[in-house]
DNA sequence: CAGGATCTACTTG
DNA sequence: CAAGTAGATCCTG
């Protein structure tokens, strides 16, 4: 299922929680990753030669995940690229996007949701190859009885994404 | 074919 | 209750 959009463009997001970075296809945002020092973006020089579309989804990506860091529902978002992805894992990110800011759901909830509930294993796995954290919400999908799962990024990073959506309630979750 | 960001049921202190 | 175990299930490379 592998398709030909490739990132073309990475681009900085500065927040307060560090500098994110951006990837871009022809087709929309197609990659986001957490702070690392080792991150590689374009050169200033190079951004001035960023197509005008990837300006106005560059914009849109930094507004949608700063407004979520600073604890509030994003009103838009740039297009997504997932054709990286196969069927399956497309299924499971479309369902990661309706569930609503500050909600959460479990990965059980999720595999019944794509009609294919005793997937509940194959879901995690396709959790951690989503390529748009944060902005497709993977940090929202916890695993049964108030135990938090895990997360590629960083178990520590899905706490705080956590925090920024108000679940305080935090006492009760369970690590492994 | 092995392994994973799971789940449920069951068994022990 | 809390914690540990076993088996079931399904997508990926």
């Amino acid at each position: 299922m592998k398709q030909t959009s490739e990132v073309i463009l990475k681009l900085p997001i500065q927040t307060e929680f560090g500098v994110f970075c951006a990837g871009y296809s022809e087709a929309g945002l197609a990659a986001l990753d957490f702070p690392d020092a080792a991150a590689a973006y374009e050169t200033p020089e190079l951004s001035a030669r960023v197509p005008k579309s990837i300006t106005a989804w560059h914009e849109l990506t930094g507004e949608a995940l700063n407004s979520i860091l600073a604890g509030q529902a994003p009103k838009r978002f740039p297009p997504f690229d997932l054709s990286a992805g196969t069927d399956f894992q497309q299924r499971v990110w479309k369902a990661l996007q309706q569930i609503a800011f500050g909600q959460t759901r479990t990965y059980a909830e999720i595999a019944a949701s794509i009609n294919n509930p005793r997937a509940v294993r194959a879901v995690g796995g396709a959790c951690g190859a989503n390529p748009i954290p944060v902005l497709i919400p993977c940090h929202r999908v916890l695993a049964s009885h108030n135990k938090i799962g895990g997360f590629s990024g960083g178990l520590n990073w899905k706490r705080i994404l956590l925090e920024c959506e108000g679940r305080r309630t935090w006492g009760a979750l369970r690590d492994a």
